[in-house]
DNA sequence: TTACTTGCAAATCGTTTGCGATATA
DNA sequence: TATATCGCAAACGATTTGCAAGTAA
């Protein structure tokens, strides 16, 4: 039988180090900016090519939450979400998971559930303090690609 | 000032009406496909784009949920989502609104609220059957390319 | 005529992948 | 040496957009 090694290389190294010190949850671009800052060489395809690799290891979590771009969280336990509609940053909620949730559902659907997703929308500390930023109605404010 | 005049016409027409009559909710691929079974020569870039109008008119809704592509909707008022992980369907979940989500996190949060959006992950009826689609340990099965 | 809408094709954005070079066990 | 990983660039899938032609008031 073969042997698969796992490498803890810097670029991982840097990597999930970046993710557990940011205090909203990131994307891939994100990362790889800051990572270039200590590894200016490395490459965004290395960046997405890891950070799929950590997550299936468990080792992060790649969060599937609205908006166009995926976002990338250290933490791997189960929580929810709260997303700026103005500025598309992502925050932990500080709420408890409720499993009575998917309990509510029982005998009521043809699907076998085997989890949930919750996430609160709203604007953030930043956005509502910005005066014309908010959506009006109608109008649905696009987070600015983020770039 | 000036007036800015909404016709209906045939390829919003039949857009909607394809909509109303979806049993889930549908990719804009899937309803460029079925109607262009009545509309041969509609291409997909008016789809999207009636999709956008439609849903900023408050017609339609574009949802939030969770894999590569959007999903539209003819229901308008909030309501929860059933998804699929084996092949990406997306139906309605047969529970109430919980207003009472939001309000846990008053108080806790630095974020204005206004909403919230709540899935429910799992398998549908027809995967549920089919052997050997299921995710294993680990893996996570990413929901086939609808093409 | 004037504004709206369309079809088409090209562009864009986020992400993935093939490949040859590099590095580590 | 063998295999994992890398950087780079090209490919990809979903969506958006520019534009010239068509259409309705």
């Amino acid at each position: 039988m073969s042997h698969t090694a796992f490498r803890i290389t810097p670029q991982r190294e840097v990597i999930i180090e970046h993710l557990r010190k940011a205090d909203s949850h990131l994307t891939a671009d994100e990362i790889y900016e800051m990572v270039r800052a200590r590894l200016p060489r490395i490459s965004l395809g290395t960046v997405y090519r890891n950070l799929e690799i950590l997550s299936r290891l468990g080792m992060i979590q790649k969060l599937e939450v609205g908006g166009a771009q995926k976002r990338f969280d250290a933490k791997t336990k189960k929580h929810y979400h709260l997303r700026c509609l103005s500025c598309g940053r992502i925050d932990d909620a500080p709420i408890k998971v409720q499993t009575t949730l998917e309990k509510s559902l029982e005998g009521l659907t043809e699907y076998e559930i085997i989890g949930h997703r919750l996430e609160f929308i709203g604007f953030c500390f930043k956005c509502r303090k910005k005066p014309g930023i908010r959506a009006q109605k109608g109008t649905q404010n696009k987070p600015p690609k983020e770039k």
